[in-house]
DNA sequence: AGACTTCAGCGAAACGATTAGCTATCGGAG
DNA sequence: CTCCGATAGCTAATCGTTTCGCTGAAGTCT
């Protein structure tokens, strides 16, 4: 491989030069600007990533660390993160988290040592797992969950909203006994969206039986052992409220292992996104997140702070969530329930 | 951030000695060891890979550039790559060429540029848009869909057998006018599926009609419109081979739009894993990728590639398909057709 | 004509690591 | 007591860029 110094020697003209006319960063005349062009073609010459980064202390690379790839909602984000972070000129590294706490912390630890320009996490630890300072000298974009108590920018839905939406749904469709599965408590959006559900229901004087609030890890497996567990016994909600796309999968499932059907036998809605939306029978009635708009915003914020180096005030953007309604709900009829 | 300079001044001794502590690459006495330990934990040194790689002349990064970011094909090829680039060591720089021959131009040279240590690349061009020498110089895969011609290492499947597979299956439930949607006809993958399937008939002594085998981009839109028109005349097939699990959706969604039934109108077999393989009903038939093993079988040709900077021949490794029965298809009835 | 600007282009010092080759110390052999 | 080999640890060169500060020629002003 070509290097600058090469081009020199062979365009007679020295390494300052060349790294000028390739950056444009001072003028040139015309003729030795040829020369440096010619020379550039004729060696197939590449700059050096690796020492350039080394000397301007920037690497192009922006890092996106999700909570588990194997989930459709964040395979999305991934996608939208491509496209927005070629658009900004960077290149994507893509890590998963897997929703393990020790991966995230490796993580964010090669991160560091990759000396990316900036990071998009979707933090998969309670709060009190991060160090105060843990995500300082890099740019850093929460994106989905928030950590209280920490400076990051964060990009988020409202979740209570979100919550509230889908359940006052429910509650508008006639349901009184609704029942919830949602992810880990410590988690900002399991603790959101259950928290609108209750709020939903305490405003109209209802309260969820204990039995039927149950919360497990966001996966289709945990949601499918609980919801079966849920529903088969005798008292068992008339509706759901599935916290997440992938766990909804794992409830209807469930429920026509059972035996039973959906809507008419038990009525259910969920948040997020849904693997194969345009297969799903019958198409979920959801509360869905403006995944790509978050995304594109979470990577405006990022580098915005990577080239401002800036001391702009924390900014924490709220995205709400829209309902869309599928055919998975129906009206409480007297025989059921 | 601190520096080995820094280290190297707060435990008292030489970058030399900090470095040989870091990477195990020289005996270092238990004291100053202990010493040098305690200065890094202490400053939260974490090495440059800047500067490391310079040295080195690499990256530590494997690039991977899929062909469409939004088809949960890829999405799959995704996870299972982070896992295994992780696993030896590597972290995975991502590229989306969106079935784009000039994206996947650019990305090329920035995969150069970036000096990644070798990339897995699924193709998207025609074999005559690729120079001879096109991946000299870079390690290189070819994942899922080869180059006629080139060089490089490939995984794929047996693209001729999946095709085959799947439409012996549809003649032997009765079906004769068996139609096909496929994807563009340069790639090997819609080649070589659509091959099976006209060799399959063949050996029955049956061709398919003309109008019932058609090819489009990959994508569901394309799918569905193609499907629409195909199911619209009255000499519609009995059944239809799917070349791709996105495409399939579409099908399925044009079928249902035009009034008719899957599988009691119409049966559909398809190639590929599929979008929300839990929840789509009725569950396709079809033949299934290994992607996550086929998927480390190409980092592991790579990695190997890489650390032996080897001039080991060629290797081409092909994945055998497997028929997975849903629901998707029925015996040919008197009154259909 | 002399003094002062301007500015194209160059030389060399960074950036932060690795590593070849050297120095100094120590123990043991003659 | 000297000399030698072994070896822990240091010094300094190096990787390929960018960039600060300098040089010297040409242009401008009085």
């Amino acid at each position: 491989m070509a290097t600058i110094k090469d081009v020199a020697r062979k365009a007679g003209v020295s390494t300052a030069t060349v790294s000028a006319v390739m950056n444009d960063t001072a003028f040139v005349s015309p003729e030795l600007r040829a020369r440096v062009v010619t020379a550039i073609r004729e060696l197939r010459y590449e700059p050096s990533l690796a020492a350039r980064n080394l000397r301007r202390s920037r690497s192009q690379l922006i890092a996106l660390a999700v909570a588990d790839l194997s989930n459709p909602f964040y395979a999305r984000i991934v996608w939208s993160a491509e496209a927005a972070v070629a658009a900004w000129g960077y290149s994507l590294v893509l890590f998963n988290s897997d929703e393990k706490p020790d991966t995230e912390r490796r993580i964010l630890s090669r991160i560091r040592t990759l000396g990316c320009d900036g990071m998009v996490l979707v933090p998969v630890g309670a709060a009190n797992q991060y160090q105060p300072h843990e995500f300082e000298g890099i740019a850093t974009v929460l994106l989905g969950r928030s950590i209280e108590g920490n400076s990051a920018d964060t990009v988020t839905i409202d979740n209570w909203a979100a919550g509230r939406q889908a359940v006052d749904y429910l509650l508008d469709l006639g349901h009184r006994r609704i029942g919830s599965i949602t992810g880990p408590m410590q988690l900002s959006t399991s603790k959101g969206r259950h928290d609108g559900m209750i709020d939903a229901m305490a405003a109209r004087g209802l309260a969820p039986q204990p039995g039927h609030v149950r919360s497990g890890e966001f996966r289709e497996e945990a949601a499918y052992s609980v919801a079966r567990d849920m529903m088969g016994s005798p008292d068992r909600p008339t509706a759901i409220y599935v916290a997440n796309g992938v766990m909804a999968i794992g409830v209807m499932r469930a429920i026509a292992d059972l035996g039973l059907r959906c809507p008419q036998d038990v009525s259910i809605a969920s948040t997020d996104t849904v693997a194969g939306a345009g297969g799903l029978k019958p198409r979920l009635t959801r509360t869905e997140h403006p995944i790509a708009d978050m995304t594109n915003e979470a990577l405006r914020l990022l580098v915005d702070r990577i080239e401002e180096r800036g001391s702009e005030p924390v900014r924490n953007i709220v995205f709400q969530p829209a309902l869309i309604v599928g055919e998975s709900c129906m009206p409480l009829r007297a025989n059921v329930g």
